[in-house]
DNA sequence: TTAATTTTGATAATCATTATGAAAAAAATA
DNA sequence: TATTTTTTTCATAATGATTATCAAAATTAA
């Protein structure tokens, strides 16, 4: 049941990192989140648990969630670093539409455009390894 | 002819900004490449020419430049902006691969994408203002 | 324990971009 | 043309998110 948690200290020894306080704190917040949040909403919402950590760790935790595929690195253009968690509940795998009206963020996924992506990459001999698609938008 | 240069003109007339030899010079460099400059290259060129024209200055036209969509923003994830030039023969609306081996940029157009996305925005209630469609790859 | 290694966190540095404000240029007025 | 007003430019300072530094704390190994 606690497999991330578990994946996440697994993923820690292969790097020869060790598995603190403050890592798993961070994780765990980022299992608690389906908003897309910026360094400092993270750190003050582990503030208010309890859990203080510093900015420069919580950076470099980013990075490793990043890295293993926990988070995923957003930026809309608002110049902050936003962070999506994949840990989440069948969130994984979608593009965003941003309301330059509101801020709002829409999730949305689409297969055809997933298959044309793969297919535009192959014909240029590339593999995709990232892909960033954002619909910047206004209400009708 | 230079019918580029002459609607330069008539946009600035409209929010009444003047029409000065950097603001053109800018425009006219803008005009001649189909890379994907960041602001130091473009200030570079600039100087290279003859046209020396301060940061601050060139900041200021990049925006009326984008406003008017002379060019176009584009953030790669290097953490600098680039600017997409609208005004080279044929190059408009179109997406990038980038190779994050050598840095290439490749640039794709896909119509089907396109309908897709704005079926995307039109059943959610939106209109699509602006794009950012990246993909970023490796060699097979 | 003791010693070696890693991590943390306060703080400083970085660096692209933005703000400032005095001087230069341009436009308007006389 | 000379004078005044407005705009622009440019050198430089400030900003702010992120990254680097490094001494102290925590962890691990011996
Ligand atoms: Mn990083
Ligand atoms: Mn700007
Ligand atoms: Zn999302
Ligand atoms: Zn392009």
């Amino acid at each position: 049941m606690q497999t991330v948690i578990k994946k996440f200290k697994k993923n820690l020894q292969e790097e020869n990192l060790k598995s603190t306080p403050q890592r798993l704190a961070i994780l765990e917040e980022m299992m608690k989140t389906d908003e897309h949040l910026e360094c400092e909403e993270i750190l003050l919402k582990l503030k208010e648990k309890g859990n203080k950590v510093s900015r420069a760790t919580l950076y470099r935790t980013m990075d490793i969630l990043v890295k293993y595929k926990f988070v995923r690195k957003l930026e809309i253009g608002d110049g902050r670093v936003r962070y999506d968690s994949n840990l989440v509940h069948g969130k994984r795998n979608h593009d965003h539409m941003i309301c330059l009206d509101s801020g709002d963020i829409i999730e949305f996924y689409n297969d055809k455009i997933e298959k044309l992506q793969n297919e535009i990459a192959e014909k240029n001999g590339y593999k995709i390894i990232r892909r960033v698609h954002q619909l910047f938008v206004k209400k009708v």
